[in-house]
DNA sequence: GCTGAGAGTTGAACATGTTCAAATCCACTC
DNA sequence: GAGTGGATTTGAACATGTTCAACTCTCAGC
Protein backbone atom coordinates (compact mmCIF):
# COMPACT_ATOMS: atom_id res chain seq x y z
CA UNK A 1 0.00 0.00 0.00
CA UNK A 2 2.63 2.44 -0.67
CA UNK A 3 1.68 5.81 -2.26
CA UNK A 4 3.28 6.03 -5.39
CA UNK A 5 4.20 9.36 -6.88
CA UNK A 6 4.57 8.99 -10.72
CA UNK A 7 7.99 10.06 -12.19
CA UNK A 8 6.85 10.32 -15.68
CA UNK A 9 4.56 12.26 -17.92
CA UNK A 10 2.49 9.10 -18.25
CA UNK A 11 2.34 8.38 -14.76
CA UNK A 12 1.24 11.73 -14.23
CA UNK A 13 -0.93 11.39 -16.94
CA UNK A 14 -2.54 8.09 -15.48
CA UNK A 15 -2.84 9.28 -12.06
CA UNK A 16 -4.41 12.82 -12.99
CA UNK A 17 -6.84 10.79 -15.57
CA UNK A 18 -8.24 8.25 -12.31
CA UNK A 19 -8.48 10.83 -9.79
CA UNK A 20 -10.50 13.06 -12.44
CA UNK A 21 -12.75 10.08 -13.15
CA UNK A 22 -13.09 9.26 -9.36
CA UNK A 23 -14.34 13.08 -8.76
CA UNK A 24 -16.80 12.66 -11.36
CA UNK A 25 -18.07 9.02 -10.66
CA UNK A 26 -18.23 10.19 -6.73
CA UNK A 27 -20.21 13.35 -7.97
CA UNK A 28 -22.82 11.15 -9.91
CA UNK A 29 -23.23 8.01 -8.20
CA UNK A 30 -22.05 8.67 -4.66
CA UNK A 31 -19.35 7.17 -3.04
CA UNK A 32 -20.40 4.04 -2.03
CA UNK A 33 -21.93 3.39 -5.65
CA UNK A 34 -18.77 4.38 -7.29
CA UNK A 35 -16.64 0.86 -7.92
CA UNK A 36 -12.65 1.01 -8.38
CA UNK A 37 -14.02 -1.04 -11.58
CA UNK A 38 -16.19 2.09 -13.04
CA UNK A 39 -13.34 4.38 -12.30
CA UNK A 40 -10.85 2.11 -13.88
CA UNK A 41 -13.17 1.44 -17.07
CA UNK A 42 -14.09 5.09 -17.78
CA UNK A 43 -10.16 6.07 -17.77
CA UNK A 44 -9.77 2.91 -20.39
CA UNK A 45 -7.39 1.60 -17.07
CA UNK A 46 -6.63 -1.68 -15.43
CA UNK A 47 -8.05 -1.95 -12.22
CA UNK A 48 -4.72 -2.58 -10.40
CA UNK A 49 -3.60 0.68 -12.02
CA UNK A 50 -5.71 2.64 -10.08
CA UNK A 51 -4.12 0.72 -6.97
CA UNK A 52 -0.56 2.13 -7.85
CA UNK A 53 -1.21 5.76 -7.17
CA UNK A 54 -3.82 5.58 -5.08
CA UNK A 55 -3.81 2.64 -1.48
CA UNK A 56 -7.33 2.50 -1.25
CA UNK A 57 -10.32 4.01 -2.04
CA UNK A 58 -10.69 6.37 1.02
CA UNK A 59 -7.50 8.04 -0.31
CA UNK A 60 -9.19 9.20 -3.80
CA UNK A 61 -11.68 11.35 -1.41
CA UNK A 62 -8.59 12.40 0.46
CA UNK A 63 -7.50 14.34 -2.57
CA UNK A 64 -11.38 15.44 -3.07
CA UNK A 65 -11.25 17.21 0.19
CA UNK A 66 -7.95 19.28 -1.18
CA UNK A 67 -9.63 20.33 -4.05
CA UNK A 68 -12.54 22.05 -2.60
CA UNK A 69 -10.85 23.22 0.37
CA UNK A 70 -8.74 25.17 -2.86
CA UNK A 71 -11.98 26.33 -4.03
CA UNK A 72 -13.03 27.56 -0.82
CA UNK A 73 -9.84 29.18 -0.32
CA UNK A 74 -9.98 30.84 -3.68
CA UNK A 75 -13.66 31.99 -3.11
CA UNK A 76 -12.88 34.21 0.09
CA UNK A 77 -9.75 35.82 -0.67
CA UNK A 78 -11.37 39.02 -2.11
CA UNK A 79 -12.89 38.84 1.50
CA UNK A 80 -10.19 38.40 3.72
CA UNK A 81 -8.54 41.24 1.57
CA UNK A 82 -11.21 43.89 1.75
CA UNK A 83 -12.75 43.27 4.93
CA UNK A 84 -11.46 44.17 8.46
CA UNK A 85 -14.46 43.27 10.61
CA UNK A 86 -14.14 39.99 12.46
CA UNK A 87 -18.04 38.85 12.70
CA UNK A 88 -18.27 39.49 8.42
CA UNK A 89 -15.20 37.83 7.91
CA UNK A 90 -15.83 34.88 9.74
CA UNK A 91 -19.57 34.28 8.49
CA UNK A 92 -18.55 34.87 5.48
CA UNK A 93 -15.93 32.55 5.24
CA UNK A 94 -18.02 29.87 7.13
CA UNK A 95 -21.11 30.60 4.50
CA UNK A 96 -18.39 30.06 1.32
CA UNK A 97 -18.05 26.70 3.08
CA UNK A 98 -21.29 25.35 2.63
CA UNK A 99 -21.53 27.59 -0.93
CA UNK A 100 -18.65 25.49 -2.11
CA UNK A 101 -19.58 22.20 -1.18
CA UNK A 102 -23.18 22.04 -2.39
CA UNK A 103 -22.24 20.89 -5.48
CA UNK A 104 -21.45 17.84 -3.46
CA UNK A 105 -24.10 17.72 -0.71
CA UNK A 106 -24.97 14.27 -1.50
CA UNK A 107 -21.89 13.02 -1.78
CA UNK A 108 -20.65 14.53 1.31
CA UNK A 109 -24.13 12.44 3.11
CA UNK A 110 -22.47 9.20 1.21
CA UNK A 111 -19.03 9.55 2.92
CA UNK A 112 -19.89 10.87 6.30
CA UNK A 113 -19.46 7.22 8.03
CA UNK A 114 -16.23 6.66 6.58
CA UNK A 115 -14.99 10.26 7.57
CA UNK A 116 -15.72 10.15 11.13
CA UNK A 117 -14.05 6.61 11.17
CA UNK A 118 -11.42 7.22 13.18
CA UNK A 119 -9.52 4.59 12.01
CA UNK A 120 -10.52 6.31 8.32
CA UNK A 121 -7.01 8.35 6.32
CA UNK A 122 -10.38 10.54 5.90
CA UNK A 123 -11.04 11.14 9.48
CA UNK A 124 -10.48 14.75 9.88
CA UNK A 125 -8.48 14.18 13.27
CA UNK A 126 -6.44 11.86 12.15
CA UNK A 127 -2.81 11.87 11.04
CA UNK A 128 -3.47 11.45 6.91
CA UNK A 129 -5.30 14.57 6.86
CA UNK A 130 -2.72 16.54 8.94
CA UNK A 131 -1.43 18.50 6.14
CA UNK A 132 -4.71 19.42 5.00
CA UNK A 133 -6.23 20.32 8.44
CA UNK A 134 -2.84 22.29 9.63
CA UNK A 135 -4.27 24.44 6.08
CA UNK A 136 -7.72 24.87 7.12
CA UNK A 137 -6.57 25.99 10.69
CA UNK A 138 -4.38 28.34 9.09
CA UNK A 139 -6.84 30.07 7.39
CA UNK A 140 -9.20 30.85 10.10
CA UNK A 141 -5.81 32.02 11.74
CA UNK A 142 -5.97 34.38 8.87
CA UNK A 143 -9.75 35.16 9.04
CA UNK A 144 -8.56 36.16 12.88
CA UNK A 145 -5.54 37.83 12.25
CA UNK A 146 -6.36 40.28 9.10
CA UNK A 147 -9.55 41.42 11.17
CA UNK A 148 -9.72 44.56 13.72
CA UNK A 149 -11.12 42.40 16.42
CA UNK A 150 -8.55 42.40 19.58
CA UNK A 151 -8.71 38.99 20.65
CA UNK A 152 -6.79 38.22 23.73
CA UNK A 153 -3.73 36.57 23.59
CA UNK A 154 -4.54 33.54 25.38
CA UNK A 155 -8.02 33.00 23.57
CA UNK A 156 -6.46 34.17 19.96
CA UNK A 157 -3.85 31.00 20.36
CA UNK A 158 -6.79 28.92 20.48
CA UNK A 159 -9.55 29.89 18.42
CA UNK A 160 -8.46 28.98 14.83
CA UNK A 161 -8.54 25.57 15.58
CA UNK A 162 -11.79 26.30 17.78
CA UNK A 163 -13.29 27.86 14.32
CA UNK A 164 -12.25 24.77 12.60
CA UNK A 165 -13.88 22.64 14.63
CA UNK A 166 -16.79 24.92 14.56
CA UNK A 167 -16.62 24.94 10.35
CA UNK A 168 -16.97 21.07 10.74
CA UNK A 169 -19.94 21.56 12.97
CA UNK A 170 -21.46 23.73 10.44
CA UNK A 171 -20.98 21.21 7.63
CA UNK A 172 -22.39 18.40 10.01
CA UNK A 173 -25.37 20.23 10.40
CA UNK A 174 -25.63 20.94 6.58
CA UNK A 175 -24.95 17.22 5.46
CA UNK A 176 -28.29 16.78 7.36
CA UNK A 177 -30.50 19.99 5.83
CA UNK A 178 -32.80 19.08 3.66
CA UNK A 179 -34.33 22.19 3.20
CA UNK A 180 -34.80 24.59 0.29
CA UNK A 181 -31.64 26.31 -1.04
CA UNK A 182 -30.13 25.06 2.06
CA UNK A 183 -31.50 28.47 3.65
CA UNK A 184 -32.05 26.23 7.54
CA UNK A 185 -27.94 26.06 7.41
CA UNK A 186 -27.33 29.41 6.15
CA UNK A 187 -29.72 30.95 8.89
CA UNK A 188 -27.88 28.82 11.69
CA UNK A 189 -24.45 30.33 10.50
CA UNK A 190 -25.65 33.76 10.38
CA UNK A 191 -27.16 32.82 14.34
CA UNK A 192 -23.85 31.33 15.58
CA UNK A 193 -21.28 33.88 14.01
CA UNK A 194 -23.00 36.54 16.11
CA UNK A 195 -23.15 34.22 19.16
CA UNK A 196 -19.15 33.48 18.32
CA UNK A 197 -18.64 37.39 18.61
CA UNK A 198 -20.33 38.02 21.06
CA UNK A 199 -19.25 35.04 23.16
CA UNK A 200 -15.32 36.41 22.71
CA UNK A 201 -16.80 40.21 24.02
CA UNK A 202 -18.08 38.65 26.96
CA UNK A 203 -15.11 36.79 27.96
CA UNK A 204 -13.19 39.14 29.69
CA UNK A 205 -15.96 39.41 32.40
CA UNK A 206 -14.36 39.14 35.54
CA UNK A 207 -17.53 36.49 36.02
CA UNK A 208 -16.48 34.24 33.42
CA UNK A 209 -12.49 34.48 33.77
CA UNK A 210 -12.05 31.33 35.77
CA UNK A 211 -14.40 29.46 32.79
CA UNK A 212 -12.87 31.03 30.29
CA UNK A 213 -9.67 29.77 31.56
CA UNK A 214 -10.57 26.31 32.36
CA UNK A 215 -12.27 26.07 28.51
CA UNK A 216 -8.90 27.12 27.27
CA UNK A 217 -7.07 24.66 29.04
CA UNK A 218 -9.51 21.99 27.92
CA UNK A 219 -9.01 23.04 24.76
CA UNK A 220 -5.37 22.73 24.67
CA UNK A 221 -5.89 19.57 26.25
CA UNK A 222 -7.37 18.12 23.82
CA UNK A 223 -5.95 19.68 20.97
CA UNK A 224 -2.47 18.16 22.09
CA UNK A 225 -3.83 14.83 22.86
CA UNK A 226 -4.51 14.42 18.78
CA UNK A 227 -1.33 15.36 17.81
CA UNK A 228 0.38 13.06 20.28
CA UNK B 1 -33.63 -7.08 4.44
CA UNK B 2 -36.01 -7.63 6.31
CA UNK B 3 -35.97 -8.32 9.87
CA UNK B 4 -37.31 -11.89 10.15
CA UNK B 5 -38.23 -11.98 14.04
CA UNK B 6 -38.34 -15.44 15.25
CA UNK B 7 -41.17 -17.07 15.50
CA UNK B 8 -40.32 -20.44 17.31
CA UNK B 9 -38.34 -21.70 19.94
CA UNK B 10 -35.89 -22.94 17.84
CA UNK B 11 -35.98 -19.24 16.17
CA UNK B 12 -35.58 -17.52 19.33
CA UNK B 13 -32.64 -19.90 20.09
CA UNK B 14 -30.94 -19.27 16.37
CA UNK B 15 -30.80 -15.97 16.64
CA UNK B 16 -30.09 -15.75 20.38
CA UNK B 17 -26.66 -17.55 19.46
CA UNK B 18 -25.91 -15.19 16.82
CA UNK B 19 -25.84 -12.56 18.36
CA UNK B 20 -24.32 -13.89 21.53
CA UNK B 21 -21.09 -14.93 19.20
CA UNK B 22 -20.39 -11.81 17.10
CA UNK B 23 -20.85 -9.92 20.34
CA UNK B 24 -18.19 -12.19 21.41
CA UNK B 25 -16.11 -11.77 18.99
CA UNK B 26 -16.50 -8.33 18.71
CA UNK B 27 -14.98 -7.93 21.60
CA UNK B 28 -12.39 -10.71 21.16
CA UNK B 29 -10.78 -9.54 17.40
CA UNK B 30 -12.85 -6.08 16.90
CA UNK B 31 -15.50 -5.39 14.12
CA UNK B 32 -13.78 -5.72 10.81
CA UNK B 33 -11.77 -8.62 12.01
CA UNK B 34 -15.15 -10.09 12.79
CA UNK B 35 -16.30 -12.08 9.71
CA UNK B 36 -19.60 -13.30 9.22
CA UNK B 37 -18.30 -16.14 8.01
CA UNK B 38 -16.50 -16.61 11.42
CA UNK B 39 -20.06 -15.37 13.22
CA UNK B 40 -21.75 -18.35 11.56
CA UNK B 41 -19.05 -20.83 12.00
CA UNK B 42 -19.10 -20.25 15.93
CA UNK B 43 -22.86 -20.80 16.31
CA UNK B 44 -22.26 -23.90 14.13
CA UNK B 45 -24.99 -22.54 11.22
CA UNK B 46 -24.82 -21.48 8.00
CA UNK B 47 -23.84 -18.28 6.85
CA UNK B 48 -27.45 -17.50 5.36
CA UNK B 49 -28.91 -18.45 8.73
CA UNK B 50 -27.28 -15.20 10.82
CA UNK B 51 -28.92 -13.16 7.49
CA UNK B 52 -32.21 -14.28 8.49
CA UNK B 53 -32.17 -12.35 11.41
CA UNK B 54 -30.17 -9.65 11.09
CA UNK B 55 -30.10 -7.96 7.84
CA UNK B 56 -26.65 -6.80 7.75
CA UNK B 57 -23.16 -6.85 10.01
CA UNK B 58 -24.53 -3.59 11.21
CA UNK B 59 -27.77 -4.23 12.52
CA UNK B 60 -25.98 -6.63 15.13
CA UNK B 61 -23.74 -3.63 16.07
CA UNK B 62 -27.24 -1.63 16.71
CA UNK B 63 -27.98 -4.71 19.12
CA UNK B 64 -24.17 -4.22 20.69
CA UNK B 65 -25.03 -0.92 21.26
CA UNK B 66 -28.06 -1.53 22.65
CA UNK B 67 -26.46 -4.05 25.26
CA UNK B 68 -23.78 -1.67 26.15
CA UNK B 69 -26.56 1.03 26.87
CA UNK B 70 -28.76 -1.81 29.22
CA UNK B 71 -25.77 -2.30 30.86
CA UNK B 72 -24.90 1.56 31.22
CA UNK B 73 -28.22 2.17 32.57
CA UNK B 74 -28.23 -0.29 35.30
CA UNK B 75 -24.89 0.13 36.09
CA UNK B 76 -26.19 3.66 36.81
CA UNK B 77 -29.15 2.81 38.53
CA UNK B 78 -27.81 2.53 42.45
CA UNK B 79 -26.25 6.10 41.88
CA UNK B 80 -29.52 7.63 40.35
CA UNK B 81 -31.40 6.04 43.35
CA UNK B 82 -28.97 7.25 46.05
CA UNK B 83 -27.55 10.74 44.88
CA UNK B 84 -29.62 14.04 45.00
CA UNK B 85 -26.90 16.58 43.99
CA UNK B 86 -26.16 17.44 40.05
CA UNK B 87 -22.70 17.47 39.51
CA UNK B 88 -22.35 14.19 41.22
CA UNK B 89 -25.10 12.37 39.08
CA UNK B 90 -24.00 13.90 35.54
CA UNK B 91 -20.34 13.04 36.74
CA UNK B 92 -20.88 9.90 37.43
CA UNK B 93 -23.34 8.95 34.56
CA UNK B 94 -20.75 10.11 32.28
CA UNK B 95 -17.93 8.51 33.62
CA UNK B 96 -20.04 4.71 33.71
CA UNK B 97 -20.30 5.09 30.21
CA UNK B 98 -16.52 5.44 29.44
CA UNK B 99 -16.00 2.28 32.01
CA UNK B 100 -18.86 0.48 30.73
CA UNK B 101 -17.83 0.45 27.10
CA UNK B 102 -13.97 -0.10 27.90
CA UNK B 103 -13.87 -3.57 27.13
CA UNK B 104 -15.34 -2.50 23.34
CA UNK B 105 -12.27 0.36 23.18
CA UNK B 106 -10.38 -1.03 20.48
CA UNK B 107 -13.38 -1.58 17.89
CA UNK B 108 -15.85 1.34 19.46
CA UNK B 109 -14.19 3.42 16.29
CA UNK B 110 -16.00 1.53 13.74
CA UNK B 111 -19.67 1.30 15.87
CA UNK B 112 -19.38 5.18 16.17
CA UNK B 113 -19.16 5.52 12.53
CA UNK B 114 -21.48 3.29 11.88
CA UNK B 115 -23.89 4.79 14.29
CA UNK B 116 -22.85 8.21 12.85
CA UNK B 117 -23.67 7.42 9.21
CA UNK B 118 -26.62 9.65 8.07
CA UNK B 119 -27.92 7.19 5.35
CA UNK B 120 -27.47 4.60 8.11
CA UNK B 121 -30.63 3.21 9.27
CA UNK B 122 -28.59 3.23 12.41
CA UNK B 123 -27.86 6.71 12.17
CA UNK B 124 -28.76 8.13 15.79
CA UNK B 125 -30.42 11.19 14.44
CA UNK B 126 -32.32 9.21 12.25
CA UNK B 127 -35.99 7.33 12.45
CA UNK B 128 -34.76 3.94 12.82
CA UNK B 129 -32.63 4.60 16.21
CA UNK B 130 -35.19 6.56 17.44
CA UNK B 131 -36.26 4.21 20.51
CA UNK B 132 -32.62 3.59 21.42
CA UNK B 133 -31.90 7.48 21.62
CA UNK B 134 -35.08 8.55 23.26
CA UNK B 135 -34.44 5.95 25.86
CA UNK B 136 -31.04 7.68 26.61
CA UNK B 137 -32.44 11.06 26.47
CA UNK B 138 -34.99 9.53 29.31
CA UNK B 139 -32.02 8.69 31.16
CA UNK B 140 -30.40 11.97 30.54
CA UNK B 141 -33.82 13.57 32.03
CA UNK B 142 -33.54 10.84 34.84
CA UNK B 143 -30.29 12.61 35.30
CA UNK B 144 -31.83 16.18 35.95
CA UNK B 145 -35.27 15.14 37.26
CA UNK B 146 -33.91 13.13 39.96
CA UNK B 147 -31.58 16.24 41.20
CA UNK B 148 -31.76 19.13 43.45
CA UNK B 149 -30.93 21.18 41.30
CA UNK B 150 -33.09 23.67 40.08
CA UNK B 151 -32.83 24.13 36.35
CA UNK B 152 -35.00 27.27 34.86
CA UNK B 153 -37.85 25.86 32.87
CA UNK B 154 -36.42 26.80 29.20
CA UNK B 155 -33.10 25.45 30.40
CA UNK B 156 -34.90 21.96 31.31
CA UNK B 157 -36.90 21.32 28.36
CA UNK B 158 -33.54 21.16 26.35
CA UNK B 159 -31.27 19.72 28.72
CA UNK B 160 -31.32 15.93 27.98
CA UNK B 161 -31.10 16.32 24.92
CA UNK B 162 -27.97 18.23 25.15
CA UNK B 163 -26.73 15.63 27.70
CA UNK B 164 -26.75 13.10 25.12
CA UNK B 165 -25.33 15.31 22.47
CA UNK B 166 -22.08 15.75 25.59
CA UNK B 167 -22.18 11.87 25.91
CA UNK B 168 -21.50 11.51 22.00
CA UNK B 169 -19.02 14.01 22.22
CA UNK B 170 -17.33 12.57 25.40
CA UNK B 171 -17.25 8.72 24.01
CA UNK B 172 -15.84 10.50 20.77
CA UNK B 173 -13.28 11.51 22.38
CA UNK B 174 -13.07 8.37 24.37
CA UNK B 175 -11.89 6.84 21.22
CA UNK B 176 -9.17 8.51 20.31
CA UNK B 177 -8.12 8.61 23.80
CA UNK B 178 -4.62 6.35 24.12
CA UNK B 179 -3.72 7.22 27.59
CA UNK B 180 -3.23 4.25 29.91
CA UNK B 181 -6.61 3.62 32.20
CA UNK B 182 -8.16 6.48 29.79
CA UNK B 183 -7.03 8.64 32.03
CA UNK B 184 -7.21 11.13 29.81
CA UNK B 185 -10.85 11.04 29.46
CA UNK B 186 -11.64 10.73 32.89
CA UNK B 187 -10.22 14.00 33.82
CA UNK B 188 -12.04 15.37 30.69
CA UNK B 189 -14.87 14.24 32.42
CA UNK B 190 -14.26 16.06 35.33
CA UNK B 191 -13.05 19.36 34.11
CA UNK B 192 -16.39 19.34 31.47
CA UNK B 193 -18.90 18.29 33.89
CA UNK B 194 -17.75 21.17 36.23
CA UNK B 195 -18.23 23.41 33.25
CA UNK B 196 -21.59 22.43 32.82
CA UNK B 197 -22.70 22.72 36.14
CA UNK B 198 -21.02 26.29 36.31
CA UNK B 199 -22.62 27.31 32.70
CA UNK B 200 -25.67 26.28 34.28
CA UNK B 201 -25.12 28.51 37.36
CA UNK B 202 -23.97 31.22 35.51
CA UNK B 203 -27.26 31.21 33.17
CA UNK B 204 -29.34 33.34 35.46
CA UNK B 205 -26.33 36.23 34.67
CA UNK B 206 -28.91 39.34 33.05
CA UNK B 207 -25.61 39.85 30.91
CA UNK B 208 -26.02 36.11 29.55
CA UNK B 209 -29.89 36.40 28.60
CA UNK B 210 -29.72 37.20 25.45
CA UNK B 211 -26.88 34.25 24.83
CA UNK B 212 -29.49 32.21 26.39
CA UNK B 213 -32.27 32.73 24.55
CA UNK B 214 -30.31 32.81 21.38
CA UNK B 215 -28.61 29.37 22.52
CA UNK B 216 -31.86 27.58 23.33
CA UNK B 217 -33.51 29.02 20.19
CA UNK B 218 -30.75 27.59 17.94
CA UNK B 219 -30.93 24.01 19.94
CA UNK B 220 -34.43 23.50 19.30
CA UNK B 221 -34.28 24.50 15.98
CA UNK B 222 -31.74 21.90 15.22
CA UNK B 223 -33.65 19.01 17.40
CA UNK B 224 -36.55 19.88 15.28
CA UNK B 225 -34.55 19.82 12.05
CA UNK B 226 -33.36 16.44 12.75
CA UNK B 227 -36.62 14.76 13.45
CA UNK B 228 -38.42 16.42 10.58
C1' DG C 1 21.06 -1.23 -31.99
C1' DC C 2 21.35 -3.73 -27.41
C1' DT C 3 20.70 -4.06 -22.56
C1' DG C 4 19.12 -3.44 -18.03
C1' DA C 5 16.77 -1.12 -14.53
C1' DG C 6 13.05 1.02 -13.00
C1' DA C 7 8.41 2.90 -13.90
C1' DG C 8 4.03 1.60 -15.23
C1' DT C 9 0.42 -1.86 -16.21
C1' DT C 10 -2.09 -5.97 -16.08
C1' DG C 11 -5.43 -9.48 -14.78
C1' DA C 12 -6.10 -13.24 -12.01
C1' DA C 13 -6.90 -14.37 -7.29
C1' DC C 14 -8.53 -13.58 -2.61
C1' DA C 15 -11.61 -12.18 1.37
C1' DT C 16 -15.77 -10.77 2.73
C1' DG C 17 -20.60 -8.66 2.94
C1' DT C 18 -24.78 -9.87 0.82
C1' DT C 19 -28.55 -12.30 -1.92
C1' DC C 20 -31.62 -15.95 -3.09
C1' DA C 21 -33.88 -20.02 -4.72
C1' DA C 22 -34.10 -24.45 -3.12
C1' DA C 23 -34.08 -27.81 0.58
C1' DT C 24 -35.29 -29.10 5.17
C1' DC C 25 -37.73 -28.99 9.47
C1' DC C 26 -41.74 -28.95 12.33
C1' DA C 27 -46.20 -28.25 14.34
C1' DC C 28 -50.67 -28.85 13.14
C1' DT C 29 -54.83 -30.87 10.65
C1' DC C 30 -57.47 -34.47 8.92
C1' DG D 1 -49.63 -41.50 9.64
C1' DA D 2 -49.84 -38.57 5.49
C1' DG D 3 -50.19 -33.95 4.05
C1' DT D 4 -49.61 -28.97 4.35
C1' DG D 5 -47.86 -24.46 4.96
C1' DG D 6 -44.94 -21.56 7.04
C1' DA D 7 -40.54 -21.02 9.54
C1' DT D 8 -35.88 -22.04 9.21
C1' DT D 9 -31.63 -23.38 7.10
C1' DT D 10 -28.52 -24.04 3.49
C1' DG D 11 -24.77 -23.30 0.22
C1' DA D 12 -23.71 -21.58 -4.01
C1' DA D 13 -23.26 -17.33 -6.39
C1' DC D 14 -22.34 -12.43 -6.81
C1' DA D 15 -20.11 -7.72 -6.21
C1' DT D 16 -16.46 -5.27 -4.77
C1' DG D 17 -12.12 -3.58 -2.27
C1' DT D 18 -7.57 -5.15 -2.29
C1' DT D 19 -3.13 -7.74 -3.34
C1' DC D 20 0.58 -9.37 -6.08
C1' DA D 21 3.64 -11.62 -9.19
C1' DA D 22 4.42 -11.24 -13.85
C1' DC D 23 4.51 -8.57 -17.86
C1' DT D 24 5.37 -4.36 -20.89
C1' DC D 25 7.20 0.02 -21.75
C1' DT D 26 10.77 3.66 -21.77
C1' DC D 27 15.08 5.37 -22.05
C1' DA D 28 19.86 6.24 -20.46
C1' DG D 29 24.32 4.23 -21.12
C1' DC D 30 27.11 1.66 -23.90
Amino acid sequence: MAVAVPKTRRGETSRAAILGAALDLFQEKGYEATTMRAIADRVGVSLGSSYHYFPTKEHLVLEFYRHTHELHAAAIAPLLARERDFATRLRGTIRAVVVTCEPFHDFAGSIFSTVANPGSPLNPFGAAARPLRDEVVALYAEVVKGSDARIPADIAEMLPLVLWLYQMGILYFWIFDRSPGRLRTLEVIDETTDLVVRLLSLANLPLLRGSRRRILGLIKSVAEGQTA
